[in-house]
RNA sequence: GCGCCUGUAGCUCAGUGGAUAAGAGCAACGGACUUCGGAUCCGUGGGCCGGGGGUUCGAAUCCCUCCAGGCGCACCA
């Protein structure tokens, strides 16, 4: 790549110049390359001459001026260097090197842009892991093109990922059991008898439905256990694989596929030896363990965790005074599992609603005495969804739902991935559904599909005229300023990959999509590709335009956004 | 009250240490094709980058402070 290439040199220059200053090695400056403002101050520019000239004692200039023989002496393929402003060096690169990607873009084709060397380090993106307790609900529904865009990402870097859901349905979980209350009160209701709906109880019309089933297919010979509190985790479990399973399916279509769905009953469960306490497996070996190394005690009959020494507010409880542990006995004990199972690396996402819960999680972490380097926690903003101009209110309690099926129905998958990874995930979103909506050039997502549509198009149009383009292109032809244009941007690609990764932004990617999609069109409006005239011209314009196509369709396929052939 | 996030063009947002031009999309206005898809392209107007102070050769970007909005602060998850 070119940058490892121009990097590589500036660093060998400045070694040199070091060494003729009689200058430390380790005290050099990291390298920095950026894209000047403005294509007549050249294809790249580097700032080193001013960060590094406080150590040689020199004007920034002054050390430009000795950096530069050595740039040009090295292999780079350089038409010239200039020094500019305060001291930047810029450099004019000669224009083989962006033909030389063209023709690496055909020739690497789909891994065009991604990491050549595995970094051997083993990822897990968890997340989604939205309550089983219903259909995947808007709410959750940004972090789930999110984390999976984000892990696309990380593989591209060259990491091994995998993408898990966490399954809230423990025997202790608040969210579970109000479900299976739930489902307890409309199944008696449906038998006729007088109920006590639960208080912040699931009111959705699915819960009725589902309470019906039961009815049609056991009668009222479940009318006792639905009676007692105590049965609402059986009744949850009687749905669960039902939800789980449409969940699976929502997101599916959503674009979204997880390799692990842990169940966090799994916590509680030891397969070796069965335990009607439900405190074996890991969050009794966990939990063991915490009072063991003292970081948990006893207190008031309940038992804390010392979260107080590593900078949550106070200590935490992690079993009630009812022996009943908490949702951080859970996350302590999940943790636990996911280090057991191999993970260099574990990025947990969060929902706004979480957003208060990463100290606290970061606490617990750190009590168990887990590596905190090695745990990342993403928190992205809320979502606001905007219809003619009002917002859409939702609360998933009362029954008022707009799940993730729906705005699929809705919007359809694209649109929504493209709207969701638009923005940064710490900023709030928008999410203007009529635009969303419209097949119009005012809905960017069209922008760029209609650019690879019109590529396959072109290529349709070649073979319909037979076009016998030659094996070898001669690239060199690519000259009018929108095909450089063109080919920088695309160069621009492993570059963006790259700081999308690195800065877990894959927002990046939308915004680098359309100044390619922008750069494309502007050459199609420049340049004909298909000219029976001039034949060599046209071959190296179609390997132009279908280099282009195959970013195109890389990027998109990073964003989980199908590129189309035809619209 | 405490914590997190945000404040950039009329609207929605990029840019998070660099260049005496702060960008995009949409909206507004004006243009372009007898040729490969007009869901396209070109142009114009529009900004004390929330206010103030500081660090720096250099700040929308880092620090402090104030203001405004969103969200969170359980022996719920």
């Amino acid at each position: 790549m070119i940058r490892e290439e121009i990097q590589a040199a500036l660093t060998e220059a400045l070694r040199a110049v070091a060494a003729e200053c009689g200058i430390d090695e380790p005290s050099l400056p990291a390298i920095e390359l950026t894209d000047p403002p403005n294509p007549e101050m050249g294809d790249f520019s580097t700032n080193v001459a001013m960060v590094g000239c406080k150590q040689v004692k020199m004007a920034p200039r002054q050390l430009a001026e000795l950096l530069v023989p050595h740039l040009e002496a090295s292999d780079l393929v350089l038409e010239r260097v200039e020094i500019a402003g305060p001291g930047f060096i810029n450099m004019f690169m000669d224009r083989s090197w962006l033909h030389n990607t063209v023709a690496e873009v055909l020739r690497t084709r789909d891994e065009y842009g991604q990491s050549t060397q595995p970094t051997g380090v083993k990822m897990q993106v968890e997340f989604v892991s939205a309550n089983p307790v219903g259909p995947v609900h808007i709410g959750n529904a940004r972090g789930a093109p999110f984390g999976d865009c984000l892990a696309s990402l990380l593989q591209a870097a060259g990491n091994d990922v995998q993408r898990e859901y966490y399954v809230n349905d423990g025997p202790f979980n608040t969210q579970a059991l109000t479900f299976g209350l739930s489902i307890q009160a409309r199944y008696l209701e449906a038998l006729g008898k007088p109920i006590e709906f639960p208080e912040n109880g699931y009111q959705g019309d699915y819960v009725v439905e589902m309470a019906r089933r039961l009815v049609d297919e056991h009668g009222d010979a479940l009318a006792e256990r639905a009676a007692d509190p105590e049965a609402a985790h059986e009744f949850f479990i009687m749905f669960e694989d039902e939800i789980l399973a449409q969940a699976r399916e929502d997101l599916k279509e959503f674009g979204v596929e997880f390799d692990v769905w842990y169940h966090e009953r799994e916590l509680y469960e030891d397969p070796e030896a069965p335990d009607a306490t439900g405190m074996r497996g890991f969050i009794k070996r966990q939990l063991d363990a915490l009072m063991a190394a003292d970081q948990a005690y006893e207190h008031d009959g309940a038992i804390w965790l010392r979260t107080g020494d590593f900078g949550d507010e106070k200590d935490r409880v992690l079993v009630r005074s009812d022996g009943r542990p908490t949702y951080i006995a859970g996350d302590a004990a999940y943790a636990a599992n996911k280090f057991a199972r191999g993970f260099d690396h574990v990025i947990y996402i969060f929902g706004p609603d979480h957003a208060g819960y990463v100290p606290r999680l970061q606490a617990v972490l750190a009590a168990c005495g887990f590596d905190l380097d090695r745990v990342e926690i993403i928190v992205y903003q809320n979502v606001r969804m905007v219809r003619g101009g009002e917002t859409v209110k939702l609360a998933k309690r009362k029954g008022q739902i707009y799940s993730v099926r729906d705005l699929i129905d809705e919007v359809g998958r694209d649109a929504a991935r493209f709207f969701f990874l638009m923005r940064s995930n710490d900023s709030h979103l928008d999410f203007d559904l009529d635009l969303a909506v419209s097949q119009s050039e005012e809905n960017p997502v069209y922008y760029v599909q209609y650019a690879h549509a019109r590529i396959c198009s072109i290529a349709r149009q070649a073979e319909e005229r037979g076009f016998e383009f030659g094996d070898k292109p001669d690239l060199s032809l690519l000259s009018d300023a929108s095909e450089l244009a063109l080919m920088r941007k695309m160069a621009d690609y492993p570059h963006e990959l790259r700081v999308a990764a690195e800065g877990r932004a894959p927002h990046r990617l939308t915004t680098y999509l359309r100044e390619l999609t922008q750069a494309f069109h502007q050459f199609y409006t420049n340049c004909q590709v298909l000219n029976s005239e001039d034949m060599a011209l046209s071959t190296a314009r179609m390997a132009l335009t279908e280099a282009t196509r195959q970013v195109l369709a890389n990027c998109l396929g990073i964003l989980g956004i199908s590129a189309p052939e035809r619209m």
